[in-house]
DNA sequence: TCTATTTAGTGGCATATGCCAGTAAATTCC
DNA sequence: GGAATTTACTGGCATATGCCACTAAATAGA
């Protein structure tokens, strides 16, 4: 009765940006259970996992990719710069840029949470199916792409002047 | 060159968490956009539309339906309740409870929001399919229930002593 | 009835995220 | 070459989110 409910008062079965924040609120929270007490969260696994994947990525292309604000990545970064798993490397070439990448402590840090972050996926995959998982991180990152954003702001209308459009 | 970099380099396309972190903020970018200089943001005309949806609902309630920390919705209803959109209401029955509902103001606000959340979600359809995003808004809702969380949780396993199962 | 346990909410602390303003550096334009 | 414009990053402010500790109230158990 309870569950049933959630299926049917929800405004995330008519929001897509709640229901997406909504499954981020759930998986956030069993990630960062599966992170345990490693002092660490899911998010700065991922972050730490992403640095590692992009390879002394400059700080502006990290964020792009990861569709996120430059200032927060600045922001997020604070506490792994602060326990010296990553660290800032000035560009050669361009003294505004900063690289960023894993220390050795992170490196290794980055492989124990690894194992946690395993189980948890494995996990997911359980629980939803390992090619319907597949398909579903296919489908978000379309959502998250460029194409994706161009093709929601269509000609900037939202950004100019909104007509009353009121279901009100 | 870089959308393909996007779609060929991202730990999103491995990890259900990241993935769906990352269209979280590609659509919370979005929205936000949507909602414009009202003064408030996407997150917040979802909360005020989900408090009016649920009528007087407790916060204990609304939380669980919204996948969130109890905690976490106090203090997310904090700027709603300083600005007199949102107000708590105690229970008649059990002193420690409080039922939320919107004032007048916040309804009005509600619907000022509603027009420009119904713009933004008329993008949504656009770009990814109207019939498409309503399954995939179903789908998100089973990754937000408890059935997800039981099954992912099963055994509990990840919740004790967590058997080193490392790629590194 | 009384004690032990559970529950609902609050505040604190910390990370997550985004807009904004400002500075220094690089690029563009005349 | 020099001025105007753009770019990369930093810090500030505010909301978003979650764990934790605590208090008051309700419930469960003896």
């Amino acid at each position: 009765m309870m569950e049933k409910d959630q299926f049917e008062d929800g405004i995330w079965l008519y929001c897509s940006n709640s229901a997406v924040r909504r499954a981020a609120r759930q998986l956030g929270q069993l990630y960062d259970d599966a992170m345990g007490d490693t002092g660490l969260k899911g998010t700065q696994f991922s972050l730490m996992s992403q640095i590692a994947r992009s390879g002394e990525s400059t700080l502006k292309r990290l964020a792009e990719i990861m569709v996120m604000d430059l200032s927060a990545l600045g922001h997020t970064l604070k506490p792994l710069l602060r326990d010296g798993f990553v660290e800032l490397i000035p560009d050669e070439k361009d003294r505004r840029v900063k690289r960023v990448r894993l220390t050795d402590a992170g490196a290794a840090k980055q492989r124990e949470l690894t194992a946690r972050w395993t189980v948890a996926q494995d996990h997911f995959d359980k629980a939803f199916g390992k090619e319907k998982s597949e398909e579903l991180r296919r489908t978000l990152a379309f959502i998250s792409s460029p194409e994706f954003a161009r093709a929601f702001s269509g000609g900037d209308e939202i950004r100019g002047p909104v007509p009353p459009k009121g279901q009100g």
